[in-house]
DNA sequence: TCCTCACATATGCTCACGCGAATATATTCT
DNA sequence: AGAATATATTCGCGTGAGCATATGTGAGGA
């Protein structure tokens, strides 16, 4: 059973979704494992931009990182805290809703359908579908 | 019946919420409309800070001010977002659980019965129990 | 060993935010 | 009108965030 320590920073978790660039990183992990390339594909920003929003993600506890060889993956990891996860899952279903979000997604899914005619994608491992989070009230 | 327009911006309310005397306010309005001098004498912070932060998160949407005389009462509006609403609604049930934020309400719900004993609060008018927020998913 | 690829981090800039102090505005009372 | 009270706003400062550019690092291949 997931332990929920009584006390728990809502702020830091906030901050970590202030931003809309972090949003559509969580959105494109919604489900999945996704290598770093793929962000930097599907986003259209410099690359050294969506490397420090990761970063920020992953001090914030929200995501967990994963080296294969060259590249490096990312996915969502649920907090421990029950309401915050719970947060968190609310957060990824409205994303879902966004038209814009829904196209970061479509665009994600095309790209790894066909990764050999994007020359930044050439051999880059697939995004990879993950267990879904998880929390006792869901 | 709460229209839930597609796309909200949820960067928005996060960097509302992403703020720990901010969270604080909310939680002492959660159920309640509020006049700005219980705030200014639980929280224990100077009364400009407290009036800024008041008008952050008015200009989010997030709560609504009401004129009564020389006092200004808050209390929460949900966001037309059904979304948002429920992780408004959520945020302030962890809230609840958190020690700090108890002891917050505990002294509200103290100076609410005697505020004779405060001088800051002489002839203020005490908070008022408000309809809880909706949200269709609730 | 050297080079390249994928990614991370440092640097320097600008801007927004939170703060305290001071001041302005609105309302009521005398 | 003038004073007192409750609240809002402005100002100046320090700090942190986001950005672009440049550089560092670790893995794999030649």
């Amino acid at each position: 059973m997931s332990h929920s320590s009584r006390n728990y920073d809502l702020a830091l978790l906030f901050a970590a979704l202030a931003d809309r660039t972090r949003l559509r990183l969580l959105n494109l992990m919604n489900g999945k494992e996704v290598c770093v390339c793929y962000f930097v594909e599907i986003l259209g920003q410099s690359q050294p931009k969506i490397s420090r929003h990761l970063a920020y993600l992953r001090r914030a506890g929200i995501v967990a990182a994963r080296r294969e060889g060259k590249w490096m993956h990312y996915k969502i990891v649920p907090p421990k805290h029950d309401g915050a996860a719970h947060i968190l899952n609310e957060t990824l279903a409205v994303l879902s809703e966004d038209r814009a979000m829904q196209a970061d997604q479509t665009r994600l899914d095309k790209a790894c359908c066909t990764p050999q005619k994007r020359s930044a994608l050439e051999g880059a491992p697939t995004p990879r579908a993950v267990e879904a989070l998880a929390c006792s009230s869901c």
